[in-house]
DNA sequence: TATGATAAGGTCAGATAAGGTCAAACTCGC
DNA sequence: GCGAGTTTGACCTTATCTGACCTTATCATA
């Protein structure tokens, strides 16, 4: 097992320790596993991305830090089965159709979906055309389903 | 959390417990959490600029003081006005800041405030890069504090 | 009524403390 | 030997903190 899986699988415990909410200092890490800094990020996007069920937020500067949250809850498989679904690009009908899906399951409320509808909408990216659209707006879908529910 | 948040949260304690509007001195404050003056100057451009709705006014000499006000008004036009100040390209920081403007004026909730910064962050934007990037997440963010005020 | 002492606040550049990006180099199983 | 996956490091961006120096206002008092 590389290095990389057995950062992995202490990011893994840190989310079991801690109720699926794992904040980390991105050197500090590094450090405990005598790797560069960079290499945590690799970990965290080949591992932690939303395809894998995870949110990750962080801040720069002084007191900075890396978020990282799981998806959770009962519903975790559904909302696994959606994200997984999405392909790379979708265009709005399909969209609609999933946040459909994901409030009929009882995944998000009524609100979250016109919320997340009109986040999708062709109007909300407007500048981006085409090919880029539907890139765009696959990746913020699968980011607000996880986000949502974690 | 660091020395900037614990005096941007006190300014706020101010700032509720006077009806909006907090008078304070700078060398007073900076004594108080041990830092030096210009910290405070950091912190006001930082957390309590136009774009978060604040307003400040300030005095020198003797008897001097920085007096520091949260616009107030109806919210039909606080919302234009934050719509409108926002321009065609916006980075991370200064959208947070118009969404904190809109949850502290009440026009969304806290949900949905955190929600509109999951859309229009770095990540749920990932396949975009630079201008293009600000570009969309303006266009974003001006449709869905429309979205939800309609 | 000038004038200098004193009492504020303002500006800006540099230091420090994080995390992010990207491409080159490496490894290892097939 | 090749290619996917991994490791590394040079360089970038953002956030915070600090201090030297600047500007403005007030107040005595000569």
């Amino acid at each position: 097992m590389g290095i990389s899986d057995m950062i992995a699988r202490f990011i893994t415990e840190m989310l079991e320790e801690a109720n699926g909410i794992a904040e980390l200092q991105r050197a500090e890490l590094a450090a405990r596993f005598n790797c560069v800094p960079s290499q945590i990020n690799y970990v965290i996007s080949t591992r932690f991305s939303p395809e894998h069920g995870y949110i990750v937020e962080s801040r720069r500067g002084g007191g900075g830090y890396i978020r990282i949250k799981r998806v959770k809850g009962p519903q975790k498989q559904r909302i696994m089965h959606i994200v997984n679904a999405i392909g790379n690009q979708i265009d709005t009908a399909s969209a609609s159709a999933f946040v459909t899906n994901a409030y009929n399951s009882g995944l998000i409320s009524r609100n979250v979906a016109k919320l997340i509808m009109a986040a999708v909408s062709d109007n909300a990216l407007r500048p981006l055309q085409g090919e880029q659209r539907d890139e765009v707006r696959a990746n913020l879908l699968k980011h607000l389903l996880i986000y949502t529910n974690s």
